[in-house]
DNA sequence: GAGTAAATGATAATAGCGTATCATTAGCAA
DNA sequence: TTGCTAATGATACGCTATTATCATTTACTC
């Protein structure tokens, strides 16, 4: 599972995470991969990452901040690097802002071709 | 029920909707109103904005390009105005950006005092 | 007012995602 | 092997948001 998870270069949902790991372990129930998942969200090893009207996806949480890009197409997640420097003008004043997310939708380079 | 949404200030759920628009004609039904929203939706007259875990909102669909802030103490959405200009930048190369979504977390004027 | 078609509201049904249950299996020490 | 505990997988269940159903009401025409 970890492994799984560890060689994937982009958040995988559970049912991307049962079939990347079923490949290495025959029989794989969807019981074990939510309880792996809580497991390792409680140890802070994986973060979740949740897109509007997608099911959840883990990615390993040491990578630092960054966003998300949607394919809609083949309705992956990827990995985008840095971030936007001003996103917290966008706040009205008194507003206290906490977090942010900014994502990304479109075609993935394999689907654009 | 155009009333209601004509006359808010932010984009709302189909539980704000239905009370609000319960204030002016008594003994509404949830189903009417996503009866009255799937006209509207088709009409054009209103766009849905889905926000992660959050129940979908609608608001005008006049205002010009903006996202929004979610006070995640009085589960309010608002909206911001404005946008970042670089946001396509973050796309890895050959992807191809169709939209994007910014949105701020955190505690709306009315909470943060 | 009578007749008819469309709109309404209460609620059953569905769909997607996640959790709980529980009998079975695997691991492992003696 | 035997016995025992923890992990597993199949699946039932639950929750939330939305849609479908259908008897009733409303609106409107004659």
């Amino acid at each position: 599972m970890r492994a799984a998870l560890e060689s994937a270069e982009r958040p995988l949902s559970v049912d991307e995470l049962l079939e990347a790991a079923s490949r290495r372990v025959k029989g794989l129930g969807v019981a074990t991969v939510y309880r792996a998942v809580s497991t390792l969200l409680a140890e802070g090893w994986i973060d979740a990452v949740e897109i509007r009207g997608e099911a959840t996806r883990y990615e390993r949480a040491d990578k630092g901040h960054h966003h998300h890009f949607q394919c809609e197409k083949c309705d992956r997640t990827f990995d985008l690097s840095g971030c936007l420097d001003n996103v917290r003008k966008l706040a009205p004043p008194r507003f206290r802002v906490r977090q942010h997310s900014v994502t990304l939708y479109g075609l993935c380079a394999g689907c654009a071709s």
